[in-house]
DNA sequence: ACTTCGACCTGTTGGC
DNA sequence: TGCCAACAGGTCGAAG
């Protein structure tokens, strides 16, 4: 589900119903994610409030005076604000419920989110320490593409889609991404010109914005905090339409897989 | 240091 | 209709 365009849909959708609200009890009910949930925290948080929230990668950060906690929506995650008792189902893994009456609910199928405690600075947590730059930052640009791509021969794609070059790319991004950039996805790192990578880091800048304002992608079951699906995957130029013509050329939509996922391009628009 | 690959889970889909 | 394999938006960590 969440790449980072959701992530970041859910920040700003949660932000308003938690921050500075106390909280009143929590409730841990899955055994565990892809690590236990410590269990200190529903001992710890109840009388606390979220002072801040914030994203870092595709980590929710949510900042008490006492620590903070670490959320990630692994592929399938999803946190919810409701406002009327509503009987936890199969996945709902731990409610944080809230004086004003809001409860912020975590839901997972397939567990492979987490939710971590720390009491050290979160951006120094092992998760989170060796990340490279967010895809909006003024580090993440041609030159240190280039700096650190001309080493690599990894395909384009993969390359864009590890965490320690840039965060926040997944997917289905990356797909579209090197689809606007016309660059085909299993080029070899080393051999994408710099011009190349002002396009493709021009091009992975303006997606993930443009996604955010759309809400994310839903591609099948993706719902913001309130239950709203995003939009942005009325959007999508490759990823998924395989056999389809491209918008540009009409051409088939072609697919690889690169690191075990899935890929798409136009092979007329990308040529190698 | 770079790269590949298995692992973690459940739900859905498509082929036979 | 039913069964089963393949696949799904992520990413860690072991092994090569």
């Amino acid at each position: 589900m969440p790449e980072l365009p959701e992530v970041e849909t859910t920040c700003r959708g949660i932000s308003p119903h938690i921050l500075e609200q106390t909280i009143v009890k929590v409730i841990i009910r899955a055994p565990k994610l892809r690590w236990p949930i410590p269990k200190k925290i529903s001992k710890l948080l109840p009388g606390k409030q979220p002072i801040s929230i914030e994203r870092r990668a595709k980590y929710i950060l949510l900042h008490f005076d006492i620590g903070t906690l670490i959320i990630h929506l692994g592929m399938s995650g999803r946190l919810q604000t409701l406002f009327t008792h509503t009987a936890p189902g199969k996945h709902d893994h731990v409610d944080i419920v809230f004086a004003n009456g809001c409860c912020l609910r975590y839901t997972d199928p397939r567990r492979f989110g987490c939710m971590l405690w720390t009491e050290e600075p979160a951006l120094e947590h092992d998760l989170l320490r060796k990340l490279g730059p967010e895809p909006f930052s003024k580090e993440f640009s041609a030159k240190y593409l280039f700096e650190i791509g001309c080493k690599r021969k990894v395909p384009i794609k993969n390359f864009i889609m590890d965490s320690k070059v840039v965060v926040g790319v997944g997917n289905i991004y990356a797909s579209e991404a090197l689809f606007a950039a016309k660059i085909n996805p299993v080029t070899p790192t080393n051999e994408v010109t710099k011009d190349q990578f002002t396009i493709l880091i021009k091009h992975i800048k303006a997606i993930l914005r443009k996604s955010i304002k759309q809400g994310g992608t839903t591609l099948k079951d993706f719902l913001d905090n309130s239950g709203k699906p995003g939009y942005f995957s009325q959007q999508l130029q490759v990823y998924g339409r395989d056999g389809e013509p491209c918008n540009i050329c009409g051409t088939a939509i072609e697919s690889v897989t690169l690191g075990q996922r899935n890929t798409f391009f136009c092979p007329s628009c990308q040529p190698q």
